[in-house]
DNA sequence: ACTTTTTTTGTAGTTGTACTACATTTCTGC
DNA sequence: GCAGAAATGTAGTACAACTACAAAAAAAGT
């Protein structure tokens, strides 16, 4: 919130700019202000104030302090969220680690239900389970089959290009793909994704919303990111990913109902011999 | 807040208590209700709401509305966060979410800085850099070198036991390992730690603190995790996992400076020869 | 350089909301 | 069953949020 009062500031106009730098400077105070008290603070007029509430898509000036608490509650006080150069670990941590919940809270606020509920229709009755995914997605891929699997559905994951090609063709009705892309664009998953289609496989995607691979699919799940590609790694975006992919899992097993309980039981004891009592 | 909410319940008066249901029941919509809407849903009158606001210790209907939005905000909204049998998609999402935010906000707050620190030394100065993990801990290996690797520092993750102690045999002084396993204790990791320290190699722990393998590194980093070893998959562990990871690949950037910037851009466009415009 | 048009900002007024004082109802103890 | 106390609702008030409009400032055209 406070990222997108910064982000915004510059397209507004000279006194909505004097609120923001109110806001931006003591944002705490404002959630327990009124449009009267903002108004004054910032030398400006009190309609000033709903239109710079307007100007970040809020409906109101109570709309904008509620959004404006949640922000702040949930601990992401950071203006620029980026980590600079000379930051001190202890903010690098607080940085990292804001950034990864607030891309969470953002993806669980503006996340498609109806959606999830039919990617998990999907997993839930699938006779075959692949997992497609490149790069970061890959890891995705991979973590979503060592999650599967152990729900007894046989899965796999694929992370080369012409391996799930391969796969994709062979494919029938009844079986899932997964296909994990955060862009939602790329070249190779996109075909595959394709082959899988014409093979009557049912098709569910985690990428971004309105993209090629969105389209494609019988059921997309869309995670909710900064646009800020930042220069370094992209890393809020796996965490979120994983999330999704967490909850299609426990959605499938929930579906599995109880005897499946009384399998994951048996992997767990047998893990148990792996470890140091 | 809502726990707040169910303790004080039962101190209530009758008509209030309705209002508490209708607020534990639907807490989002409440925080965008007016007063009169909310009194009309719990079917008592306007002056209700407003005494039953006061009797959570709040000011008034706008305080009250304010304190339970950051609330809702900062994640655990659930009295019971784990998931049941028959909860709906819904709730199963914002479960999931909230408590994946939860453990990453507990483990924020209860960092060892100077673990990172020291971390983050001895990785920006190794020659190599080797992760070992098994199963969710694997995942989180590989995801590791996918991310160190691109910071131009000689990378390999290992996920199997046999592999990673040849390899940990022939480490020299200036290697680092890292190892991640959420318990500490798997004995095939614990081995090759040993072998690796033999060898002269530096040791990074990501894993329970007290662990033996805790224990036997020089820099242990340790999340703050849920006690309840749920019943279905190991879930938030891995996120806070990852999170740590990026912090101290994050760290290590920070380090190489600028020039490592440049040659992040590179790969960058690089990979956007693979996607579609 | 002056006028016209557009944009931006403030003023005054309206609506609706939160809150208060008081009356009515409901419950409890004698 | 009645008196007192507690709880709930009604009616009214004050204030906050929002709207319509007008004045001022800036931009564009002549």
């Amino acid at each position: 919130m406070l990222n997108q009062i910064e982000t915004l500031k510059p397209r507004m106009r000279k006194s909505e700019r004097k609120v923001a730098d109110c806001v931006l400077a003591q944002p705490d105070t404002v959630i327990s202000d009124s449009i009267a008290a903002l108004a004054a603070r910032a030398q400006v007029s009190e309609p000033t104030v709903i239109r710079f509430c307007r100007a970040l898509g809020c409906d109101g000036y109570q709309d904008f302090k509620l959004r404006l608490a949640q922000s702040l509650a949930s601990g992401v006080r950071f203006v620029h969220s980026v980590v600079a150069p000379d930051d001190a670990p202890r903010q690098v941590v607080a940085k990292v680690f804001d950034s990864a919940v607030a891309s969470l809270l953002r993806t669980r606020a503006q996340l498609d239900t109806a959606a999830i509920e039919r990617a998990i229709d999907l997993l839930a009755s699938a006779r075959k389970i692949e997992f497609y995914g490149h790069g970061a997605s890959g890891i995705v891929a991979l973590d979503a089959q060592h999650k599967f699997f152990r729900l007894a559905v046989p899965t796999v994951a694929y992370i080369d290009a012409h391996v799930h090609s391969m796969s994709a063709a062979i494919l029938e009705p009844g079986d899932v793909v997964v296909a994990i892309s955060h862009s939602g664009r790329s070249k190779d998953l996109i075909a595959s994704v394709q082959v899988a289609r014409a093979a009557g496989a049912a098709v569910v995607a985690i990428a971004a919303a309105g993209s090629p691979l969105a389209e494609l699919a019988h059921a997309t799940i869309s995670p909710a990111v900064d646009e800020d590609t930042s220069t370094y790694i992209p890393m809020s975006s796996r965490i979120v990913d994983l999330v999704i992919v967490d909850v299609l899992a426990i959605g499938v097993a929930l579906r599995r109902g109880p005897d499946l309980v009384r399998r994951l039981e048996k992997t767990k004891t047998t893990l148990m011999e792996k470890h140091l009592s």
